[in-house]
DNA sequence: TGCCAGGCCGGGT
DNA sequence: ACCCGGCATGGC
């Protein structure tokens, strides 16, 4: 069975590649970057996530025990630093407390109920408890973010006010429920976004879905 | 220089 | 049920 979708990832893939996101990095590095990206450049991340290994603390046990305010100089860098520091705290409290700290336990447990418990912790969003689901515990979970949603709503495939839920529907409806489709998938809408779909770029011509487009280019914003 | 980046929350209408 | 401001650093 082939849909729509499933030919704009063969055309994303064909056109940039594989993207290899989070390759080699820990469930818990993970998550600690699913949290400290929000709204936030990746390369800015990076930044505060090289002081937590500089500083050795890419490790549960001891991030859930650093006090808040040095655990928000080190990650500065990535921005919002005071309320992340708080977010951050909230996820590692959760783990260790509702866990025991075992990562493989809290992916043990069935998709859905962990994504619920996820949405309960405070700092924590749909897309950063797909992400961890996804890019940290290998579930299937489609991740929908801000590009997803300007890259489909151009294209008219949705509606520009469509919600995070009625999204990520669309894509699970249209694929099969694979993770390294999901990881894939929305690795390359990121890609695309970043260089063919700024907001401030309704129009690129080297985008590879410019033949998708509707009558009249890209619908805006 | 202003705008943007892999969101989310809380308060006001 | 929306709508909007706050949160903050760094790159182009």
């Amino acid at each position: 069975m082939t849909t729509p979708l499933m030919d704009v990832y063969r055309r994303l893939h064909d056109a940039f590649g594989p993207q290899y996101w989070w390759p080699g990095e820990s469930p818990l590095e993970v998550i600690v970057g699913a949290v400290l990206t929000q709204n936030t450049n990746w390369r800015n991340v990076d930044r505060a996530i090289a002081n937590l290994r500089a500083a050795d603390l890419l490790e549960l046990h001891a991030l859930s025990r650093v006090a808040q305010e040095e655990l928000a100089e080190l990650i500065r860098p990535a921005g919002y630093y005071r309320v992340k520091a708080k977010r951050l705290h909230a996820v590692f409290s959760f783990l260790v407390d509702r866990f025991d700290g075992s990562l493989e336990a809290m992916f043990a447990t069935p998709m859905d109920v962990l994504r619920q418990e996820l949405l309960a912790i405070h700092g924590v969003g749909p897309e950063t408890a797909d992400s961890i689901l996804l890019y940290a515990g290998h579930l299937p979970s489609f991740v929908v973010d801000a590009y997803t949603h300007r890259v489909l709503a151009r294209h008219g495939w949705i509606d520009f006010d469509a919600d995070y839920h009625q999204i990520q529907d669309h894509f699970e409806n249209s694929l099969p429920a694979e993770v390294a489709l999901y990881n894939e998938y929305h690795a390359l809408l990121v890609h695309l976004g970043k260089h063919y779909c700024r907001k401030s770029k309704p129009k690129c011509d080297a985008c590879p879905l410019n033949d998708l487009l509707p009558d009249g280019g890209p619908l805006e914003p």
